[in-house]
DNA sequence: TGGAATGTTCGGCT
DNA sequence: AAGCCGAACATTCC
């Protein structure tokens, strides 16, 4: 579910609702997710306080603070994660492994992921203005990188653009949903190579990131089957993919039916006549 | 019933 | 080294 806008949009949602905050207790179901033992998630979280929620590509960082120590805690949400803040006394939705309870006894945030694809890890922060180790092989941020540093980058690399885009040391926070309309914006076709394309049409696919990042933001992403948001909401930019989900349909800018394929082992979706190598 | 699904990682091959 | 591929992880939904 979670790409760069969809993890976006649920940041923004944590940070309203849980900057300050200090947490009651923290709680664990299902286990095989964490990359640290439940123990000692809940021991440091338990009468914490959350100081700072951050995106860093697909993954959601707090920074958390507990007695002057502070810690790192790192969750991604795999393919079908949602973090949501619900009331306290609720019930649970199936498939909710973590519940983290905030202090004031109303409300709670919960994790859920039905295949359990997300990954959650504590670590001690030892200096808070370095990256947790995980986080340091990941690529630029595609809404930061500048557009001759994009050029560069690609023009470096014989792997097809399609992979590049999904491979997040090349780039952090892209999945296979805004790859695709990425690069059907762009008139690329997703087995180009990337130091085979024009220096043009990679500037136009520099573009066609940032046009379509930020439109799917600003639709709060794209709700195919799980996502939602912090407060439950489902996105709406869904409605608008030009390609993907649209295979056999026609393309909305010249009519011809789209094509599917397996590119970089994942279903690619993309316009035969508009999209180019 | 088999296959595919918004993701990542690992081992093997060229 | 770089790149590609298939498999694995777990569950649901056609």
């Amino acid at each position: 579910m979670p790409e760069l806008p969809e993890v976006e949009t649920i940041v923004r949602g944590l940070r309203a609702a849980l900057i300050g905050r200090g947490i009651e207790e923290a709680g664990f179901g299902h286990r095989d997710f964490l990359r640290t033992p439940a123990a000692r998630i809940a021991r440091a979280l338990q009468g914490a306080v959350i100081q700072d929620i951050r995106r860093a590509g697909k993954h959601i960082v707090f920074a958390i603070e507990k007695r002057g120590e502070k810690f790192w805690w790192i969750v991604h949400l795999g393919m079908t994660g949602q973090f949501v803040i619900e009331p306290t006394g609720s019930e649970p939705r199936p498939h909710t492994h973590a519940w983290i309870e905030l202090k004031g006894g109303r409300d709670s945030l919960r994790y859920t992921d039905i295949r359990r694809f997300g990954r959650m890890e504590l670590v001690v922060c030892e200096d808070p203005s370095a990256l947790p180790a995980r986080l340091a092989r990941l690529g630029p941020e595609p809404l930061e990188i500048a557009e001759a540093d994009f050029v560069e980058r690609l023009l470096a690399r014989k792997a097809r653009v399609k992979a590049l885009l999904l491979d997040q040391r090349f780039l952090r926070g892209l999945g296979n949903i805004y790859a695709d309309e990425i690069l059907f914006r762009a008139g690329l076709h997703p087995a180009a190579l990337g130091s085979r394309v024009s220096r043009p049409r990679a500037s136009a696919l520099w573009r066609a990131i940032r046009e379509v990042l930020e439109e799917a933001i600003a639709h709060g992403g794209s709700s195919i089957s799980d996502y939602v948001d912090a407060s439950g909401q489902a996105g709406s930019f869904q409605d608008l993919h030009r390609v993907y989900g649209r295979a056999g349909e026609p393309c909305l800018s010249c009519g011809a039916v789209l094509r599917r394929g397996i590119v970089a082992g994942r279903g690619t979706t993309f316009c035969p006549r508009c999209q180019h190598k």
